[in-house]
DNA sequence: ATATCATATGAACAATGATTCATATGAATG
DNA sequence: CATTCATATGAATCATTGTTCATATGATAT
């Protein structure tokens, strides 16, 4: 008769399931990485401007009251991460949000933050 | 009549309509600091060992392959941060997630990354 | 009580990153 | 074509942070 305690020392372990159900080390820095771009304040303001509108770089610098160039800077770092795209207009460069996950993870994170 | 540019002159600009929509600093910065907290692989390897249950700082360092200092010192920031609680047993201290926000953060994460 | 095991803490170090200043690029306009 | 306006870039600086090493705390078992 099968007991119990042969039947558990079949079974994986919860430690064995944590490390089998982790996620590759490469996607698991990838994430880090993407919460790396959410976790500055200049850029998530930049998000919530754009989550507005599109908008060119020195309207975004004044309304944050930054410099043009922090602010360059920054797009910067959010056009690498495919969070923003943007387009020229006459002199102007505009910017605007790339998808919609750009909202959803604001959202999710202000969830928690509570409000 | 009431023509068009009338009554767009009397309504905010995309401008003032995302100044005025921003919200507050403080919560920005709560926001980012949130943010900050995944934005770090060791934490993030840390949160998806706990998703599968509870652990004590030794069984996470040797899932981890990092040294018990390294992983209490990041247990100590998930700790201040809200998102993992603790309960004594004996001599170890077992380490859990203190609600379901990190499993949607880190699956909305996910859904960009993509996998 | 003392030795031991698990965890926490503090200092030090290296690495990363955000902002500023100065300047370069590059398109548009006269 | 030269000037101007908008943006980008590079170097420098200052602050933050993750890890390690050494050690402290604190509970347990002999």
């Amino acid at each position: 008769m099968e007991n119990e305690s042969k039947v558990l020392s079949q079974q994986e372990t919860p430690l064995e399931k944590a490390e089998k159900d982790m996620p590759d080390e490469e996607i698991l820095y990838d994430l880090a990485d993407l919460f790396k771009i959410f976790a500055d304040s200049t850029r998530i303001k930049i998000l919530y401007v754009l989550l507005e509108s599109e908008f060119c770089v020195c309207d975004i610098a004044q309304v944050l009251g930054m410099n043009q160039s922090a602010i360059s800077h920054q797009l910067r770092v959010l056009k690498q991460s495919k969070l923003v795209k943007y387009r020229r207009e006459g002199r102007a460069i505009l910017y605007s949000l790339a998808d919609g996950h750009v909202r959803a993870i604001l959202d999710q994170g202000m969830e928690h933050v509570g409000e």
